[in-house]
DNA sequence: ATATTTTTATGAACGTGTTCAATTAATTCA
DNA sequence: TGAATTAATTGAACACGTTCATAAAAATAT
């Protein structure tokens, strides 16, 4: 007795294509709904009607609202991922720390409400079985450009060696908290926007060089 | 003719004591419920229910959920406001602000629900009146005590003297990003969850001293 | 007492994200 | 041409946060 029947008798599967066609459809038009109208401002049914299929069947192509905006985000990463190489085009592996750090910023600070839709709005995160959604995205791969910069500071005695693993990880948290500070609470009245990021990398390259 | 007319001829206004009392009680019943079931598992019916009134009026005494939620913490801020007390009692400045660091990423990280509820949940943040609630917390309280230790410690050489409002700023997002990272990508393979903070201080301390 | 007036309290209603039994569609076997 | 079977699709239903017209309550004035 096969497990798989080679031809099965009832309604077929949905090819591969069509759902991806239908899938690419959807976030087309709740793209630009999402572009008017903000996160919250729209709804699961606006987005069914305006493609013209029933909310239900949105569960079917997406796990829920908040992972359709990831998919809509996912080529907006690639601009991101556009800034990070051209930053990766420094030689000096220093220069090109500071370069990764300010582009990763600059990019945020610049698309606040990418943003806020990515980092801030938790759902249920304890989703044992798929990786965190940051992780796979372009975002956190600045993370590997930004340890292969500090990797290569260390060897050229630019920074003390270390861990650099751990190094890496203090750089992207100093950048996140920038980041963070500055979007989520952009009333206070910060003393330099523009050049926190800036004096951020400053210090931390400063704190992590040799003696 | 007199703006406040002395004797009044409807129902009489509930008296100031009779709704904090009331707005009292909400809150130490919501707090059960909350700590029980999690922001998101507690329902205003719930808790109106809990109460003994109806939902509605749950909305006279609260702006709204959130609302609720942030009296809810605000005694729990009095812990974070000891240990930050507590860190203030080191005589030497640059010593008090790897104690204010400690404490508060310490706080936060013992805490990460109190922290998703605070700084996660992002509801409408352009209400243009009311100023940001993290702002009148103890939670940025924080700020001032750094700044002051900042301070300080530029007056005593031990910083490099320079904008201390900048600086203070700096080390609150450096904090802010490693607990930020650490509660919100858990499951990321952080090197040293509990070494970090400690690092980014030491780092940060390091990148500001005078050379 | 009854009417008036002012404040408080209620609960139905709205739109939300999400689920799921029931329906429809599309295929193969008899 | 019918069953039979399998998948896709729907739309009613649920609980949610929140609002608001309406009802109830509590006082004074007649």
């Amino acid at each position: 007795m096969p497990a798989t029947q080679k031809t099965s008798r009832g309604r077929p599967r949905k090819s591969e294509a069509e759902e991806a066609a239908l899938r690419a459809r959807v976030i087309e038009v709740a793209r630009d709904l999402f572009a008017r109208g903000g996160y919250e401002g729209v709804s699961m049914r606006r987005v069914a009607e305006a493609t013209g299929c029933s909310a239900g069947q949105l569960y079917t192509l997406f796990g829920g609202k908040r992972d359709l905006l990831r998919h809509i985000w996912e080529d907006a990463f690639s601009e991101l991922a556009d800034r990070l190489r051209e930053a990766s085009a420094e030689r000096d592996p220093l220069r090109r720390l500071r370069a990764l750090g300010d582009a990763w910023c600059r990019y945020w600070l610049a698309n606040p409400d990418h943003y806020r839709s990515i980092f801030l709005i938790e759902d249920r995160v304890s989703e044992p079985g798929e990786r965190y959604f940051v992780e796979t995205s372009e975002s956190l791969g600045a993370l590997d450009l930004i340890a292969e910069a500090v990797s290569q500071s260390m060897e050229a005695r630019l920074l003390a060696p270390g861990d650099e693993a751990l190094v890496s990880q203090l750089f992207l948290c100093g950048l996140q908290g920038v980041v963070f500070n500055l979007i989520t609470i952009p009333e206070f009245p910060w003393t330099a926007k523009e050049q926190m990021a800036a004096r951020m990398i400053t210090a931390l390259i400063g704190g992590l060089s040799p003696d």
